[in-house]
DNA sequence: ATAGACTCGGACCGATCGGTCCGTTAAGCC
DNA sequence: GGCTTAACGGACCGATCGGTCCGAGTCTAT
């Protein structure tokens, strides 16, 4: 069985804010209602995350980690860049088909506090350029033009937005945007 | 020259609030600043709108009457369903070049309230489900199927969230898309 | 001039926000 | 058992939240 983190652990926090900041949302969330979430005292929160701005940039980079190692284990059956790029959509499908999901958490955050350039936010944005520049390179080692890429990070926009009775339309149109034409 | 809406009145009012909470979000913008920017007294503003919900509520209620009377424009010289997609796609483009867009209003609130069920919620619910109902509708007098409304919505869900950059890859995909096959 | 209606600005309310601090309690460790 | 360490729970802080209320001032109509 997974291992149970200490109560009162940084992990156990983050978790717990993780959660509620995914659900509904980092403003809505105060961080009275992480403490009682977590089951520890105020003190220990604030010895972990000086501020609730770090909490919310350590919850990104929780996501992010997540998000890194479910695609990395979809990419990993994936050889050459036309399945590669299959299967980075096909996993953003599975997180959007996944019962609960509420929207991507650094377009949320994005949503939150657009305006603002604090940490969460610059990390809010590095992922999603950094996932850009991953389409843009699968793209050109398949030998696609710009115009192909642009395509593909139309439909992952419209794949984190829309419905998840839309995840399948989006696969099957990926799949047949970067199969060889017959 | 517009007619100058008188100090305090409702309209006013409206418009300040509007202005702030698509700038910066509802929930990020308190009702002080709102009084504030319309120059009014505390007073006037909720003699107008009785809670910060009704105020959203009619913001939203005003974005979707600017939003469909400029797809009314837009809409207006297309005829036949093959135009009027092609024109209701690029209307939403021009939105999201807009200097200062700062994504769908309604799609920010859901994101924002993510949740919540209230008058604004529902308002916003409404204008996207009317949205796509007229997606199918032009879609189906076009003689397409499902999957082809499904792919223009997605098309139009990325270009909400995407950059202006986007925008022509829009537009010129679904033009694409509804034209008949050579 | 005076009365009335109306507005502004701000004081004020209870609640909640992010964040700090401390008394009590409990868990090690010798 | 006694000592140390540390976490919990909550009181507490100033600020801000949405919302109410009132005094002072303005304008108009008579």
């Amino acid at each position: 069985m997974a291992r149970t983190p200490a109560p009162g652990s940084r992990e156990t926090i983050l978790t717990a804010a993780a959660g509620l900041f995914y659900e509904h949302g980092v403003r809505a969330v105060g961080m009275a209602q992480v403490v009682e979430a977590a089951g520890c005292g105020k003190n220990l929160l604030y010895r972990h995350f000086p501020s609730k701005a770090e909490l919310a940039a350590a919850y990104l980079a929780l996501v992010r980690r997540e998000r890194e190692r479910s695609a990395d284990e979809a990419l990993r059956w994936a050889t050459g860049p036309r399945d590669r790029l299959i299967a980075l959509v096909g996993e953003i499908a599975d997180l959007v088909r996944r019962p609960g999901y509420r929207g991507c958490a650094f377009r949320n955050y994005l949503t939150e506090f657009r305006g603002d350039d604090d940490t969460p936010a610059r990390a809010a944005k590095a992922y999603l350029e950094d996932t850009r520049a991953e389409v843009d390179r699968l793209v050109g080692e398949l030998g696609g033009d710009e115009l192909l890429a642009d395509r593909i990070w139309l439909i992952v926009n419209g794949l984190y937005a829309g419905p998840p009775s839309q995840a399948d339309v989006a696969v099957d149109w990926v799949k047949e945007l970067v199969s060889p034409e017959r």
